[in-house]
DNA sequence: CTCGCTAAAATGAATGCTCATTCATTGATA
DNA sequence: TATCAATGAATGAGCATTCATTTTAGCGAG
């Protein structure tokens, strides 16, 4: 029987290649070698390259939105949300670099495709942004002035741009955590926080 | 005598072509084709692919950089300063969409390639802001503890992924730009604007 | 002014290499 | 023994780059 654990295999080879060498670079021989299969093997288990990539996405995105959703929802206190989510992604980006790697170069490559392809999960993660900023402007703790559309992308932005630099130059994770909401604590906030 | 008007010719022509296809699935014969020169002609302007690419980058960065120089150096308000750089760079990439998608997606791609080629003219479009917040610091307009470099790549990242979703979908630039005005402001500000 | 000559620029078909994908064969399992 | 997974060599399409040939431009002599 084809393996669960055989895809899950060709994905994280996929997912170390593509890190490495950016899709069009990557050559299947080079997923198969890694993932120590058969080129041919891998056409059991994908439809063609691009279908790797999105599956590569598809999973570790709905892998991110459930890490991060759980936090979330363990947490009542909406500025307390904002740093959670701020430090689950940076953390999460760091802890796994290929990951980022793939969500910084590919996503941006082939996110026409991914558009046309299938449901966007990423658009679902940015939206656990948006909600977070709802929450606090229910409150009024958030300026009902914001548009939450935008603040969502800023802040996702900030994010991004933020750990794609860490993948050339490491640094200090709680420092950029705090500055970040700092930062943002008083760019979304009612009143200034110190 | 090889003329400089083929060359601009040329990477007028690139930049169209990356960005509607991106550099992998751009070939030399569609920018040969878009720039009314055979396929050859290119190859004695341009070293190969990799080069076409740079060189757009090179040239159309330092126009940016030249560009909003202009601007800054003609205001004395620091507040203003970063109003204008965010006006400035949205307005950049709403203008020339091509040059946007070839930014946003090729900078991705090949920046390490990039930092390795030349001395990095992007890092120079970039400390435009970190001078500007540097500046607000030293007048006590902005906050001291705020890291710079951070702050920096956080306002880049913002205006960067605010200018991507455009791409897809037009929005009303006024709009954004006082939004992510508001944004920093009192993200940087020491002191609350309402 | 115009012909001949030269050198540089431009051309685009041909080359040759690089892979994604296929599929005939082999191996494993039950 | 039958079925299905796995293999990896072979295929063939795609495309960057080259280069033999053609075109253009400049210029001096008649």
């Amino acid at each position: 029987m084809k393996s669960l654990d055989k895809h899950r295999k060709i994905i994280l080879a996929a997912t170390k290649v593509f890190a490495k060498k950016g899709f069009f670079n990557a050559r299947i021989s080079d997923i198969a070698k890694e993932a120590k299969v058969a080129d041919g093997t891998i056409y059991l288990y994908f439809a063609n390259k691009l279908d790797i990539l999105l599956s590569v996405f598809a999973q570790e995105t709905e892998k991110l939105i459930e890490e991060v959703s759980t936090l979330l929802n363990a947490e009542a206190d909406v500025q307390k949300k904002l740093v959670i989510f701020i430090r689950h992604h940076l953390q999460a980006m760091r802890k796994n670099r290929p990951l980022a790697e793939v969500i910084h170069i590919e996503l941006r490559h082939t996110s026409k495709l991914i558009r046309e392809y299938r449901t966007n999960t990423f658009g679902e993660y940015l939206n656990l942004i948006a909600a977070i900023i709802s929450e606090g402007q229910a409150q009024g703790v958030f300026r009902a002035d914001l548009d939450v559309q935008l603040a969502k992308l800023t802040l996702f932005g900030a994010l991004d741009e933020t750990s794609r630099i860490w993948l050339v130059n490491s640094a200090d994770l709680d420092h950029a955590v705090s500055q970040l909401a700092l930062l943002f604590q008083n760019a979304f906030g009612a009143t200034k926080v110190q």
